[in-house]
DNA sequence: GTTATATATTATACTGGTATTATATATAAC
DNA sequence: GTTATATATAATACCAGTATAATATATAAC
């Protein structure tokens, strides 16, 4: 269960609400990690009870009240030693096209159709999302304290995702034509 | 939710226990979506009560009774429906490993030793599974009934996942040159 | 002789992810 | 003037995935 750690990473950086901290996600782990904002409530609330975190209400008088989160030394420990702790294990992949592809020859038409879509998207992709999370990054470090000394590791995980999307383009693309090879002969 | 097709998928080969099924599973959608086996046995039960499936018992001496399954016209319908339905969507992927590199700036010599791990591990893993993977691939195309023509198509998922070993390896391999390169200057 | 593995299914309980809705107000866009 | 968007949180309910264990027997390995 990594979304208690990246709430604990992200209110290293500084406090912030619920609301607050939903949006930062969206701009940067949503990228490799995905959590709705009530998930992420949720979630506040049962490290608040561990004593990861503390929180106090703000009044607003033009926006609705707030409560804002601060990270304690106790979760700042615990944040430590998940980062640095235990072996690493991959995530199963879970690639509900993936099953398509491995029944297709029920259907090559259709199979086809969805590796050229795949390719297109993936194509897109890359070329598009670089661009939006690279100025998310450099956004988030002019911004968050210290942010400077982040931008290596959030460039990372950028990376990560766009040789990913490279590497299916590439794939499909190869496919399609092993495809079209057997289909028209 | 892709199990209930993936079952459908593997009996429209041939008719099979959840037994079989997840051993097939195992050894094959596995590699890109996982199923523990009490989830196959809930699954068949509600796709009998959909009508995709019909169920017999089967007495045994020398072992266990066992409940063997057999796709109805109905459920191959569904079958051939979500195959050729449907616009292309791909899965948010959730990489536990890409939080703690998002937040390796607290970390960084832990940070470096789980890359050279990720490293590593994709290494032996691309150079493990293929072979592995195309051993079952050579089995199932000889053992189930016109089981050659779908190979083509296995061979296409175990090639996304060769190509993304490969890419994470070689990332990988990128990240740890960067941050060396910052670590000791 | 004992242990491990293979066969075959089922029950139970938990937890994380998802979907949806409700509430309330300020500002910007049309 | 009305609609959409942004701010801010919370409640509810469902479903899928996971963990674990119970049951019962036959064979292979040590």
């Amino acid at each position: 269960m990594s979304l208690p750690y990246g709430l604990l990473g992200l209110l290293n950086y500084q406090d912030s609400t619920g609301y607050d901290l939903a949006k930062i996600f969206e701009d940067s782990l949503n990228n490799f990690w995905h959590a709705q904002s009530a998930q992420i409530y949720r979630e506040l609330d049962r490290m608040e009870q561990k004593g990861w975190v503390v929180s106090r209400n703000i009044v607003q008088s033009k926006r609705p009240n707030k409560r804002l989160y601060s990270i304690t030394d106790k979760g700042r420990g615990a944040l430590h030693q998940w980062l640095c702790e235990g072996a690493l294990e991959f995530e199963r992949p879970h690639e509900a096209f993936l099953m398509k592809v491995f029944f297709g020859a029920n259907a090559p038409e259709a199979t086809l159709k969805l590796l050229r879509s795949c390719c297109d998207m993936c194509l897109d992709a890359a070329a598009e999302y670089p661009k939006r999370i690279q100025a998310n990054i450099d956004h988030y470090a002019a911004v968050i304290p210290g942010g400077e000394k982040n931008s290596l590791y959030w460039q990372m995980t950028l990376d990560f995702g766009t040789i990913h999307t490279q590497a299916t383009a590439k794939w499909a693309q190869a496919c399609i034509e092993k495809l079209e090879k057997e289909l028209k002969p």
